[in-house]
DNA sequence: AACCCTACCAACCGCATCAGG
DNA sequence: GCCTGATGCGGTTGGTAGGGT
């Protein structure tokens, strides 16, 4: 036996709504507000609608300050991070870029975006560039990359800096006590903010913008969970420092110093090789690092 | 002008989860 | 703890507009 109807389907209007019932449904949301019952709502404003289709037409579309028309490039840039990380968790991703709805973004990703990166995919590698730290930290724009500077004490983030230095790096440290094996440690929510804490003393020492740091003796590498990735950047005494993806193990955008030259990989919508596997294998949560199963804690409000 | 194809997007559907009794 | 109705979410569908032949 299936479940019960949310609603009786042979009295209930489908397909696209009239300006009217539009007009009716906003006025009394506007005024009364839901009510908290959906189901309820649809005979109190006087429509022949279930009250999941109200619910939907609220939510994509007559709530206020819908944002409608063209996603920018700094949207699709998100959009595109945040599926490398967290796959099609729509409302996730929509609560980042205020304004859209989940199922617009949906739309804008299953007609548009995705084509987008698959021929970018498709397009010859680039070779990855080699360049200076410094000028990572100058074109680095996505705000799910996180660069380093190899000026002396200077790590970069492109949400905020932050300066650490540990005796491995600098052979000095102004701002903190670390250890030379130092471990430090970064939390990135969504690409929203990050915070680092020293782990040690247990407190929030250098908070800087929206980063804080948290600092373990014993290991020699970090993890940052980023927007994108998880990942670790490995230190050694000879200066050393690697990105990988601390999920798969495996190495990804950054390699070795060398000659005080770094490789970049280059990226400017996330991992492609990532969205690419994701689109191919359908399988939108496989590297879900950031959430667990529990949806309750990412539900995401709208009104 | 008629037809076909494609892209787009609003809306629907079913399932998972939550919350209250 | 179980049951049931409500809600939220993501996948999918269907209608329509626009461009090409």
């Amino acid at each position: 036996m299936g479940r019960a109807p949310c609603c009786d389907k042979a009295n209930v209007k489908k397909g696209p709504w009239s300006p009217e019932e539009d007009a009716k449904l906003r006025e009394y949301i506007e005024k009364h507000g839901t009510g908290g019952n959906w189901i309820a709502l649809p005979q109190k404003v006087g429509l022949k609608r279930c009250g999941k289709s109200c619910r939907l037409r609220w939510l994509n579309y007559l709530r206020p300050n819908i944002k409608h028309g063209q996603f920018s490039d700094v949207e699709d840039k998100i959009i595109c991070s945040l599926f490398a990380s967290i796959g099609s968790r729509w409302s996730i991703i929509a609560s980042q870029l205020p304004g859209r709805t989940d199922n617009d973004i949906k739309n804008y990703w299953n007609t548009k975006l995705k084509k987008k990166m698959m021929a970018m995919n498709a397009s010859p590698q680039r070779k990855p560039q080699q360049m200076t730290l410094l000028s990572i930290l100058q074109s680095s724009t996505s705000s799910s990359t996180l660069s380093f500077r190899d000026s002396n004490n200077s790590y970069y983030h492109p949400q905020g800096s932050f300066s650490y230095s540990s005796s491995l790096l600098s052979g000095n440290n102004s701002s903190v006590s670390a250890s030379a094996d130092s471990f430090f440690q970064a939390q990135e929510s969504l690409g929203v903010k990050c915070q680092f804490k020293d782990s040690i003393s247990n407190n929030s020492t250098f908070v800087c913008n929206n980063l804080s740091h948290a600092m373990e003796p014993e290991f020699g590498d970090a993890t940052f969970v980023g927007a994108n990735h998880l990942y670790s950047v490995a230190e050694d005494t000879t200066h050393k420092l690697m990105f990988s993806n601390a999920a798969s193990g495996s190495v990804s955008g950054w390699t070795d110093k060398q000659n005080g030259l770094w490789e970049q990989n280059p990226l400017d919508y996330g991992d492609l090789e990532e969205i690419k596997q994701l689109i191919g294998t359908n399988n939108s949560c496989n590297n879900n690092f950031l959430f667990d199963d529990k949806k309750t804690e990412e539900r995401v409000s709208y009104y």
